[in-house]
DNA sequence: TTGAAAGCGTTACCAG
DNA sequence: CTGGTAACGCTTTCAA
């Protein structure tokens, strides 16, 4: 069996105190007591469990992080760059996928608590914010990252997303495109929500104007995205639209699919432009304009942020925006005009 | 504060045991009582603690997935195939990415062990077997996923890497190739050395040659392709390569990435093979040729033998193996001779 | 049926 | 400096 501090104080002729003691390196030791000690924890390749410590009140050192899917490369990407940063920190992770589903979202929260994570970090969106409050009333430190929950103070990690729509509807416009349509991700996605805003604002100011029915809600899948971009780009549509942005990489490989499949060419017939500038957007036929979050220091500030509550060293709920940036590659030109 | 079971105890008027047996449907109690305890339960909200239970002997209910990288699409997949699965036995899961390096994976080991976790799933290769072995005193249940490691008594699922790669040699030399080169991953990989040994037999089998120095090994990263495959691709070598096999899609896209800054066209110029098909396997440009593993039965079956073991329910360790596809795409051609 | 009590592995307080 | 010892929240005998 595992060796337990008992096991190590008994070799080492002294009480559990004193090895405690030595492992936290509080309390008084002497240097010879200490080295002994020390010396017999390696023998016995002792290895403290935290789930006994944590049970007196410490920390798990454990974060928990709530995506809608971890297979989405994005969220992989945000999942990897909050590990480094926690693992420096002396944390693991534990991933969850809720696939943007209330009740999943519910069930991991409760399981999370129960498992005592120590933080939790959500980058998924939820219909029902009340779900935060238990957290909240037991003292978890929450952090989100890349979504916003209006109304609750927790900390939050976001790209401007309002910024990063008008980002493409400047592009677009600049090129000449005054017929254009959306593929958003589900009403509750914050981070759509304010990208569809900023990008409508632009087109307002421009005077240009979205067509009637040309905001699409899509599910994150490449799948919807194809769907809804194929009746987008209905032939029969005389007010086809000559650009699409698209409010994630994945729904712009749907739409980039969509075109293909009816024969019009990117971005001679139709520009696409996507979000987040995953790996995806690199390999693309053609390679995805997109606008970039600034993904590995989201992830390090969340965990920086938390850790911080985590050490009282912070008081109030910090909200840090940071700046998207337009990648610009071979998926958007200027329309040609044929109408 | 957060409720516990002596809350729910004094407040129903029992004894701790009581509520405890409530919990886990063992011992007798009246109907009446459970009753009115679970009822005391639902209104306290009260939420038994992981931690406290694991204590006293009982499963944390955790699994630990180790992967060289979970921003790695394939790796990604994997996870959300295995979180699925763990999900609905009752388990989570913590993720740790090893960037392939031994220091990391023996870190967190130990940090997994540390924190009690139920089952190791590990995907990443390792050089020294021996950090395993601590797990398997302790005899906490161990599954390779995707990787071997062979000497060691474990559970395996993987792909026939083997057959993958003769799949693909197979292809290849239908198509009338014959001067071909390899992009593989670091040697520590064994399903990389597999798919090599799988594609160099086939071509044995066929009469034709492997060049000299023309299998590279390299980190499962982009750039590392991209820069191997620009040297294998060198426009002075007489004797390049009419088709390269690399095994997995991130080398491949690094050979795309390649082909195009020298301007060679895939699949005319050069035929590009690649391995997991990963969703980057369908939007690259052209879309790549590419050997199918199942993901999802993969990590279905992982957790499955691992809980199976945790039950006791099984006695040996077992090892399956699974049939890879080839699934044609755009990236591979017959090859238009010009020497 | 029910409850008292002994752990599980640590931490932390408090006397020596 | 050092060692007892009471928690921590739950499970599990063992009596009653």
């Amino acid at each position: 069996m595992k060796a337990t501090i008992y096991d190590v104080a008994r070799e080492a002729g002294v009480s559990i105190a004193a090895v405690s003691q030595v492992m936290n390196g509080k309390g008084k030791i002497s240097e010879e007591r200490r080295g002994e000690i020390i010396k017999i924890m390696e023998r016995l390749n002792y290895q403290p469990s935290v789930i006994a410590s944590a049970l007196t009140g410490k920390k798990t050192y454990t974060l928990g992080l709530l995506v809608p899917d971890i297979s989405n490369p994005f969220f992989a990407e945000i999942a990897r760059a909050v590990e480094d940063q926690g693992h420096h920190m002396g944390y693991s992770l534990v991933i969850c996928s809720s696939d943007n589903k209330d009740e999943r979202v519910e069930r991991y929260l409760n399981l999370l608590q129960q498992k005592s994570v120590d933080a939790m970090i959500i980058g998924t969106g939820m219909d029902n914010k009340d779900m935060l409050t238990p957290l909240m009333e037991r003292a978890i430190p929450i952090a989100m990252i890349a979504r916003e929950m209006p109304d609750i103070d927790v900390h939050t990690v976001v790209v401007d997303d309002f910024v990063g729509g008008a980002l493409s509807a400047t592009h677009l416009l600049d090129l000449g495109h005054r017929r254009m349509a959306i593929l958003a991700e589900h009403s509750k996605v914050s981070s759509s929500r304010e990208r569809v805003r900023g990008f409508k604002s632009k087109l307002e100011e421009a005077g240009a104007q979205l067509p009637e029915n040309s905001v699409r809600n899509c599910h994150y899948v490449v799948a919807d995205g194809k769907r809804e971009a194929l009746e987008l780009l209905d032939q029969s549509n005389p007010d086809r639209p000559t650009a699409l942005f698209c409010c994630n990489d994945l729904l712009a490989i749907g739409a980039l699919q969509a075109a293909k499949q009816l024969g019009l060419r990117v971005p001679e017939d139709l520009s696409v432009i996507g979000f987040d500038n995953t790996i995806l957007a690199s390999v693309t036929d053609p390679p995805l304009t997109t606008v970039a979050q600034p993904i590995e220091p989201m992830g390090k500030m969340v965990v920086d942020l938390l850790i911080q509550e985590l050490k009282k060293e912070s008081k109030a709920k910090q909200r840090v925006v940071m700046r998207p940036e337009l990648i610009v590659r071979q998926s958007t030109a200027a329309p040609t005009e044929c109408d």
